[in-house]
RNA sequence: GCCCUUGUAGCUCAGUCGGUAGAGCACCACCAUGGUAAGGUGGGGGUCGCCGGUUCAAAUCCGGCCGAGGGCUCCA
């Protein structure tokens, strides 16, 4: 984790502490901000304002839209109204009343019609501002300090959140005990602003999405694709030590499969349109599993065959809204680490335990540590017997608590065809992302009718897993970048050294040091440019290569190389040998530099 | 879809009151041969997102369209 991350999550772990505090903050934060905003348009109609995560809202329905100017001006209108020294006097009114008093006011009408006949009506006056609310709030303005909030943006946001309501002006802001924490999390919003996939995989030139060309389709740039090219490859063995064979399937098939799938019926809108060939109709698979049901239908099938564990990287394409997509974490077509685990109702246990370690195996591999399991099981509308559901939901259960991981379960929140697994992890900063994914399928082996031949020769039903360790190529990636602010650990960087010679009469020397390095398997390249040393360290340290080697007359004349690291640290007079030993353990050990 | 912001060179951005475009980086050429984050000089490159209107004149003003970013799910 780096400074800001650390200092983020060290304010945020001494907050927690003063979350109710905080919240009362927020909450009052929000209604002097009210109060600046009818100062400056008395006739405003104001909606709601509760506090949300690190600061508070409120909408507003205003004459005119808000810009730059209004925030600073509503800014200092609110200073003065802290520095006033208010209290929040809290009363009980009756409904007549309420609606007396708000009588100009149609969002509060509203919100008053919407109090059960039962409950009690407050509302709180901070001095020249009233509004209707539960609550609660500080004492006074006194508890709020003037310096430690910021008013972030304005937003449209629809009345109660339907689109069939007005659209409102919301401001948002932040707020805070003090200046320092408010500090904290501004550099943190920084921070989070520098990390953005989509500004580092234009600066180290890793992808590029092209609207002319279709939105939301990734183009793997020769640096990105190098990274790619780690991560399949550890993926595939890891793969073949645990168990599993690698299959490749097809990218289209025709409509009989979908139908039998059910895919056409109820996924038809997230599907590409058919294409028509010989009288008959073509999609583009949106998942790959009813391809991995053709092969197991290939040949019938034993339960000493089983089980059956078939991974692919399978390129999918989904019709995603437009609005949806955002940059790799949201595209049309994606390279899925699927797989498919057929099993007999005996090894699901098993299977289920041995997928979870596997997948927080490779999630540690990639440095994630932080890891929280979301569970979700049964929802009203369901295929399959509820014995099955019981059983695999209880599989899933035991498989965490065996790896002792913290977990949540969102009863009802299954798929209709069968209970699954989230894995979400934690990046550098704090910010989670769900990656792995372990979903029982009910619905597959039904529909294309599955079985195989058990001890007593008798057909059976197998079980189905369906299984995405990395979830899909693309956003992984994106997460990576932002996990690793795109200074990748040296076993995935696009380039691990850089050779730079002090001078042309170095070129050769330095030409001799990148072919052994790259035969020795290594990704290496020199800098044969005519620019300045001092350029090419700058050029290698901004795309945060991990290794420079530099070479001048001393490591010509020594036979050696010395070693500039990415972060700034020196190894002088290394032989070739000592440095290539120590890039390959550390290449090998997958750490960070 | 709706609200706000936004679209000028490959990238990041400037362009005042309307007078048909600029900078830095990158690219190319030449000079410089330099020891730990930018050496110098010169050059090429833009139908200012698209369509229409106002005007003698539009990157600039007006209207429409298209794209991008943020938000519309934290509930008196």
């Amino acid at each position: 984790m780096d400074e800001a991350g650390k200092a983020f999550s060290i304010c945020r772990r001494d907050i927690m502490a003063d979350e109710a505090k905080l919240e009362k903050i927020r909450h009052s934060m929000a209604h002097v901000m009210a109060e600046a905003v009818l100062e400056i348009f008395p006739d405003a109609q104001i909606a709601i304002g509760p506090a949300i995560d690190n600061g508070f809202y409120y909408d507003f329905d205003l004459p005119r839209s808000l810009n730059e100017q209004d925030l600073e001006d509503i800014t200092a209108r609110m200073k003065a109204i802290i520095r006033s020294n208010k209290e929040f006097k809290r009363s009980v009114i009756s409904r007549d009343e309420a609606k007396e008093m708000f009588k100009d006011q149609k969002y509060k009408l509203e919100l008053i019609d919407a109090i059960d006949e039962g409950s009690e009506i407050s509302i709180y006056n901070q001095g020249g501002f009233t509004d209707l609310c539960r609550g609660p709030h500080v004492e006074s303005t006194k508890e709020l300090n003037a310096d430690a909030f910021k008013l972030l943006s304005v937003a449209g946001a629809y009345w109660r959140g339907k689109e069939t309501n007005p659209m409102l002006q919301r401001i948002y802001g932040t707020a805070w005990l003090n200046p320092k924490d408010l500090r904290l999390y501004l550099d943190h919003l920084a921070d989070i602003e520098k990390r953005d996939h989509r500004k580092l995989g234009k600066e180290l030139d890793l992808f590029s999405l092209h609207e002319e060309a279709g939105p939301g389709l990734v183009y793997w740039h020769p640096r990105g694709a190098r990274i790619r090219q780690a991560i399949e490859n550890f993926w595939r063995e890891e793969h073949y030590k645990n168990g599993y064979e690698m299959i490749y399937t097809p990218h289209v098939g025709k409509s009989w499969l979908w139908e039998t799938s059910g895919h056409l019926g109820f996924y038809k809108e997230s599907m590409y349109p058919k294409m028509e060939m010989d009288n008959m109709d073509y999609y583009v698979k949106p998942m790959n599993c009813p391809f991995h049901i053709m092969i197991y239908q290939n040949s019938k099938k034993s339960y000493r065959d089983l089980p059956c564990r078939w991974a692919e990287l399978g390129t999918v394409y989904r019709y995603e809204k437009a609005g949806a997509l955002h940059g790799l974490m949201r595209v049309r077509g994606f390279t899925q680490d699927d797989a498919h685990i057929f099993c007999t109702p005996d090894q699901m246990d098993a299977e289920i335990m041995e997928v979870l370690r596997f997948s927080l195996y490779m999630l540690h591999s990639f440095g994630f540590d932080d890891i929280h399991a979301y569970i979700s099981t049964k929802p009203e509308k369901s295929v399959g017997e509820q014995e099955k559901w019981d059983a695999a939901t209880e599989a899933l259960k035991r498989a965490v608590e065996k790896e002792g991981i913290s977990y949540d379960v969102d009863e009802g929140g299954g798929a209709f065809y069968g209970p699954k697994i989230d894995l979400k992890i934690k990046d550098a900063i704090g910010r989670e992302w769900q990656l792995s994914t372990v979903q029982f399928d009910f619905n597959l082996p039904e529909r294309f009718k599955l079985t195989f031949v058990d001890k007593d020769g008798s057909e059976k039903r197998p079980y189905m897993i369906h299984r995405a360790l990395l979830g899909s190529i693309e956003r992984f990636f994106g997460v990576l970048i932002e996990h690793y602010a795109g200074a990748f650990p040296p076993w995935l960087s696009p380039d691990q050294v850089a050779v730079i010679p002090v001078a042309e009469s170095a070129n050769d020397y330095a030409c001799g040091i990148e072919k052994r390095l790259r035969l020795d398997g290594f990704r290496a390249k020199s800098d044969l440019s005519s620019d300045r040393m001092n350029a090419k360290i700058r050029k290698a340290q901004q795309m945060k290569i991990p290794y420079m080697l530099i070479i001048g007359e001393k490591e010509m004349e020594n036979g050696t190389v010395s070693v500039r690291y990415r972060n700034g640290k020196q190894d002088n007079g290394l032989t070739y040998e000592e440095f290539a030993s120590a890039l390959k353990a550390k290449i090998d050990s997958k750490e960070q530099l």
